[in-house]
DNA sequence: TCACTCTATTGACGGTCGTTCAATAGCGCC
DNA sequence: GGCGCTATTGAACGACCGTCAATAGAGTGA
């Protein structure tokens, strides 16, 4: 038993530190066997100074899952510009990319946040359409995308069937390329926003 | 306090009554949020008889969650003639009538299998394959879909899209009729099978 | 009607985990 | 080098999961 003498952080360092390790612990656990008891053995502290913290369990399962969720919008850039629908598979081939590369972080964030109570499913809903908003509001709309009530249900629609989409080809590519997975990501949206009724 | 004397029930009425109970507790409560003390409380009965009867917390979980599953299977009977077309609206038109229904416990029973491990999401994959199977396995397949690798990712994800875009609509029509969004989901289907890669 | 047996049911106990809070001890400052 | 601020601790409490020997309800036979 090798006790570590408590060392003293500064409160964003601290704060930085559980974030990271919060985060880096999802990948491989899921958002309930996230104990406090396991994340304080983790980082080497007490269970007293999580709570300092971020006050329960509750609020610190929201932060985990905001750093996230931002650590995600980071590292998607939109395209700035270019056509409508080169910007769109651009953006998506960015997020395919990071599921990818994330891949067990990705499945409990989303895990985490379809299980999760109101406040965790808003966090994930702000990150999810923030990703959307980047895609169609300001640059597809009035081009591929009318702004109609009917099509914002499709495309919010058509968002959960790309990542369907993405997560079982990750698991098990069906036979087709990244290309092919991002070649019909980018040809539905538009399919299913043309037989949408008329709004 | 009225403690109620203890009542002798079968075996099989008794699983049958805490099943019930759990289901309908479902409807209000996440899944982690039904603890095995609040349900004896509800069933009156001790906790212990929860335990004689399920085994485990998991096992409960469980059985509620393929109790829940099983009655969206029981009440969506399919159809077995018609147009392909045809079977595949009437198919979900049940569906969505369903889940109207049921819509507090549809909801709970989706984000348990969301949020819920390996076990939990392998009863509600096997409920959803169940309802795609119906509609596309045995009807449509070589007529709307051909049966490959690439289709199969695709119908996977559509039907994705289409339990995002009932819950949505049921939450918020988005100005759209029940017959407005049967109609998308069922055109929807071809739209998306035309822009699949070549399987 | 009365044992008697079978088993459905109980209640108390141990362990884990979330949460609180008064006490403790690093680290910068004078 | 001492002092004060505050980051940090650890013990204590309650809620909940899981176990098991003891208990009592209900049918059965006389």
């Amino acid at each position: 038993m090798t006790t570590t003498p408590r060392t003293r952080l500064s409160p964003e360092q601290r704060r930085e530190q559980l974030l990271d390790l919060g985060v880096r612990l999802l990948a491989h656990r899921s958002l309930d066997e996230l104990s406090i008891d396991l994340l304080a053995e983790e980082a080497g502290i007490s269970r007293g100074l999580l709570y300092h913290y971020f006050g329960s369990k509750q609020a610190f399962h929201e932060a985990v899952v905001r750093h996230a969720a931002d650590d995600l919008i980071a590292q998607t850039t939109p395209p700035t510009d270019g056509e409508p629908l080169v910007r769109l598979m651009t953006s998506l081939t960015a997020y395919v990319d990071y599921v990818v590369a994330n891949h067990e972080g990705y499945v409990s964030l989303v895990r985490a946040a379809a299980g999760g109570n109101e406040s965790l499913r808003a966090i994930y809903e702000d990150a999810r359409s923030s990703l959307n908003s980047r895609a169609f509001r300001e640059d597809l709309r009035g081009e591929v995308v009318a702004d109609t009530p009917a099509n914002r249900l499709v495309v919010r629609a058509w968002s959960a069937m790309a990542e369907d989409a993405v997560l079982t080809w990750i698991d098990d590519p069906h036979g087709m390329t990244q290309e092919d997975l991002i070649g019909f990501l980018v040809a539905s949206l538009p399919a299913v926003i043309a037989v949408t009724p008329e709004g």
